[in-house]
DNA sequence: AGAGTGAGTGAAACCGGTTTCAGAAACAGA
DNA sequence: TCTGTTTCTGAAACCGGTTTCACTCACTCT
């Protein structure tokens, strides 16, 4: 019931046009103190809150970012990197008086019309998008051509658009660069040939090996999806090789490669040692704790609301710019350093 | 600029009324096959996608429900409970034609307004509610009167209203009565007096002595707070009263008591026997592999989205009725029975 | 005193749809 | 043939805001 006031009520409650109304409630100039004042009490006693779907309507605003996360669904969720993430926008977005509505953009061809009604919608001031699955593309330009977007991670095409990602090479580079400080020259990895990051951290891998001049061995190198058992299978794929170490490009798939290793009678860090990749709650809890490279995600959620939060500011133009967030390793007992020390 | 397109464009190329237009786009009757075509083709032929802010604000009914996470921020996304049931509501709510936003509703004061702001938008057909953290209370009552609503999992104040929930007492009452036919007595529990699903499967663990005219033990009962840590934490004060064995009201606190279990230099099943609830991910990935009380996350998303549906294609206007679903005890090798079988 | 200037305000157009209403056309029944 | 329905359609009102525009009024500045 209460809510059923408007703008109109409270015009005629005040005293004042609707427009006068409009310029309080957005705080513009130009009304008199004494009018404004007035307004406001009228407000305040009616407990009037504006619509804003109609306000959307007419100004073409909202303050709703959209987070779609563009992975198949299966996978989604069963790594804890987008439950992180999905945390760290929302809080960013509360902090810059933005609002986040998830959405999960199944990437076959049903649940893509589903997005896209969504942003052909208008309802969103902005975009934040996951970079994920090689391949895909859902970007915005069809339907929404003038939405502003920010990609987080990079996206398969990055040229002039807005991404802000984690230093995927220096990632790798330090994972085994580490384990060849260590004293290990077979190194094996696990790591992901579906997205862009999964590249990343293998060439990182590779980079190291070469700094040293050693040589690359293919056989060395197991490709999963990011998926415990992808990490479990690329592991046991890579036995037969006798790697002295591994560097697995995600904690969750370096659970799946410990469990491998465990089920082969092989001890870590004693048999062979693992350095694993992002530093997520598993890394933690896993056994033994796992030496990863710590992704700063939460500051990667920070950075692309707030990016996009400039963006939409300046009415959308702004020069496209890649922001990459430096990672740091984190020495735990699955590099076998942590005695050593 | 192709999104340009409005209704009255379409009027216009089809040559007919934006009332035709309007009825086609929403399957109404009375309109000539020939037009109907007619207007349908020129549709196709622009690509327009209906404005849904226009249409909202004219229509009332934006297939948009709000999926409210009310959780303190901190560990809604530790647990992969919330991840599992997102996904599964996603994907419910694409079935049947709406779409899923989620939100984050920090429940101190300042989120607090966030989602009520929302709310007051009346963007949403309706929301599915998480019951959470006791003495929370995030119901849509005083700022949006009529949204129907469904919570998941049993509010804090259940009468008259929709909600789904498993059956939390019937879990804690299986696993206990299972450890309790491996003839194991002194039995433990950690649960939590956060919320009303560990309560429930607190109440769950001392029916099941009861029927067995086993006393309660108030020493052999911990609480945390679904969170790893407090698991470990848990366990730790448990250990000094010797159980035999010991029921864990989440897999993820389980994770930690197994830790706690493995420094005490204690072997699960050998020296005590676990059992845990949910049947998430981490079951499988736990050493030993636990048994645990599946819980049916995904039917309890999509029946929350299929009675929500329901609500709004009745007008709002249906009994409340509260749906609990079953829960199945799965055997694996934390509680002893595997072997022994 | 007369011309500018700028602040304050309301009427009305507008955003892009839906829905009501009334009229036209087609069809049935008497 | 004439009336009574029913089907189809468009004009116009409406949803609840924002924004443009024109106008009034007070206040400088020559």
């Amino acid at each position: 019931m209460s809510s059923k006031i408007t703008i109109q009520r409270v015009a005629e409650l005040a005293d004042v046009s609707k427009a006068t109304v409009s310029r309080v409630l957005n705080g513009y100039p130009h009304v008199r103190p004494e009018v404004r004042e007035k307004v406001q009490r009228v407000i305040s006693e009616t407990g009037y809150q504006p619509n804003n779907i109609a306000r959307l309507l007419a100004s073409d605003r909202s303050s709703i970012i959209g987070f779609v996360i563009s992975s198949s669904a299966k996978t989604v969720f069963h790594d804890p990197y987008f439950p992180a993430l999905t945390e760290s926008i929302s809080d960013a977005a509360g902090d810059n008086g933005l609002i986040m509505a998830l959405f999960m953009a199944h990437t076959d061809g049903q649940g893509h019309n589903t997005v896209n009604s969504i942003l052909a919608a208008g309802l969103f001031d902005g975009l934040i998008l996951t970079a994920d699955a090689k391949g895909t593309s859902i970007f915005p330009g069809p339907l929404a051509p003038d939405i502003p977007f920010v990609f987080i991670g990079r996206p398969n095409e990055a040229d002039g658009i807005n991404y802000v990602d984690a230093d995927n090479v220096q990632g790798g580079f330090l994972a085994t660069s580490h384990l060849l400080d260590l004293g290990h020259r077979r190194i094996a990895t696990i790591g992901s040939n579906r997205n862009a990051s999964g590249e990343d951290r293998v060439i990182g891998y590779r980079r190291a090996l070469h700094e040293r001049n050693l040589a690359f061995d293919e056989r060395l190198v197991a490709f999963g999806d990011y998926s415990l058992s992808s990490g479990y299978a690329g592991m046991q794929s890579l036995l037969p090789y006798k790697p002295e170490a591994v560097f697995v490009a995600t904690d969750t798939m370096a659970l799946g490669a410990l469990r491998a290793l465990r089920e082969a009678g092989m001890r870590v860090p004693d048999d062979i040692a693992l350095v694993s990749h992002d530093d997520l709650p598993p890394a933690i809890q896993a056994d033994p704790p796992l030496t990863t490279v710590r992704q700063p995600i939460a500051r990667t959620g920070q950075l692309a609301v707030e990016k996009l939060a400039r963006i939409i500011a300046q009415g959308g133009k702004i020069p496209a710019e890649k922001t990459i967030l430096p990672v740091e390793l984190i020495v735990r007992e699955s590099c076998g350093a942590f005695q050593s020390i």
